[in-house]
DNA sequence: GTCTATAACTCGATAGAC
DNA sequence: GTCTATCGAGTTATAGAC
C-alpha cells in the first residue's frame, strides 16, 4: 500500500509543526521525512505557508475530536472537563496547534493566525457548553476560557523549565478547584 | 546625557524579544533600535544568544519584582493573587520572558532556557508563599503552578485570536474560581 | 509529477581599517 | 570602541530538463 506525495507531505508536516514551530521548520525538513522531491513539493503546494495551514487545520481537527470525546463521558460536567485536563499529553514537546501560536510569522499571516484561532475557540464553546449543562455554575464562558488557558500555559511552563513537573502540578492545581465547584449531583 | 552602547543594546533587545521572538529577531534589527554599529555590538557581546540572555534576565527582574509588589498589598492571600492576575498587560504583544519560551533554539540552548525556568520556578515559589498564608488552603503549590500557567495560556490565546477578549476571559475565570475557595476571615 | 540546479536573499559572525 | 566590507551557510522559491 502506497499514499501520495501529498498525503506523505501533509502527514510530515503534522509531525514537524510542533516540534519545531513554523519559522525554524524548513521545507528541506519536511521534503526529508515526507521522501518527496523539492519540486515535487513545490507542483502540490505554493509554499510552506500553504502546507503549514493544511497540518494545522489536521492537528485542530484531531484535538477537537479529542476533546469532544474526552467531555462526552459519564459523569457531573466539571467531571467530565476535568477527564479532559487529564488527558495523556506530551508537555516537553507542546501542543500541535498552540506550539506555533507565538510565532510572529504565524500571528501576522492571516491564513495560518485562521485556523488556530478557530480551533481555541471552539474549545472554549464546547467546554463552556458542557458546564452550562450543570445550571448552578455561573460563568461557564470564562471557566471554560480558564480551562483552555491552564493548558496552553501547563505547556509552556513545562517547556521553560525542560520537565513535566509544572505540567503535571498546574494540571492537578486546575482539577482541584474546578471540583470545589462540584456539588455532583445531578446524574 | 547619554548611555552607552551597551546598556542600549540590552534596552533593544528587552524591547524586542517580547515582539519578534527569538529566532526572528535580527541582529540587525537591534544594532537599528539601538542606534549602533555592527561592530560595536560584538565588541560588546559574544554574538546574539549572550544578549538575548542579558536582556531575558533583565526582563524577568521586572516581572518578579512587579509580582512582588502586587501580592505585597492589602487584603486576603486569595485576593493578593487575584490582585497579581489583574494586573494591566498587553496580551497581543506576549509575556516579555514566556513569549520565547516556545521558541526551539530557545529551549534547546541551556543558556537562554535557565533565566527562563528559573523566573517561572520563582514566580510560582512566590505565589504558594501567598496562598500558603491560609492555612484552610490545601494543596497551594498546585495552585500557584495553575495561576502561573493561566496567565502564559492567557497570552497563548489571545494572540492565536488576534484579540484580547480570551484573555480577559481566562484571567476572570481563574479569579471567580480562586474567589470560592477564599473565606476571607483571617485579616 | 518528479528531478536537479540555482537564483535571490537573509542570517549570524568575522576581518581589518581607523 | 566603532566603522565597513565580506564570509559561509542556510533560507524559500523558481527554472527547466525529463
Amino acid at each position: 500500500m502506497h499514499v501520495d506525495a501529498r498525503e506523505r507531505l501533509i502527514d510530515a508536516t503534522t509531525e514537524l509543526l510542533p516540534r519545531d514551530g513554523y519559522s525554524a521548520m524548513s521545507p528541506a525538513s519536511i521534503q526529508r521525512l515526507a521522501r518527496v522531491g523539492q519540486g515535487s513539493m513545490y507542483h502540490h503546494f505554493s509554499g510552506k505557508a500553504e502546507l503549514a495551514r493544511a497540518a494545522l487545520e489536521r492537528n485542530a481537527d484531531t484535538l477537537m475530536v479529542a476533546c469532544e470525546a474526552a467531555t462526552r463521558g459519564e459523569g457531573t460536567p466539571v467531571q467530565r472537563v476535568c477527564a479532559y485536563l487529564q488527558r495523556e499529553r506530551d508537555p516537553l514537546l507542546g501542543c500541535p496547534v498552540g506550539r506555533v501560536a507565538q510565532d510572529r510569522e504565524v500571528v501576522e499571516d492571516e491564513r495560518l493566525r485562521e485556523p488556530i484561532g478557530e480551533m481555541f475557540a471552539a474549545l472554549e464553546q464546547r467546554i463552556a457548553a458542557v458546564l452550562a449543562e450543570d445550571a448552578r455554575i455561573d460563568a461557564p464562558t470564562e471557566l471554560a476560557a480558564m480551562v483552555v488557558a491552564v493548558l496552553q500555559g501547563a505547556y509552556v511552563l513545562a517547556r521553560a523549565a525542560g520537565e513535566r513537573g509544572p505540567f503535571d502540578r498546574a494540571i492537578d492545581g486546575a482539577t482541584r478547584l474546578l471540583q470545589t465547584i462540584d456539588k455532583g449531583d445531578d446524574r
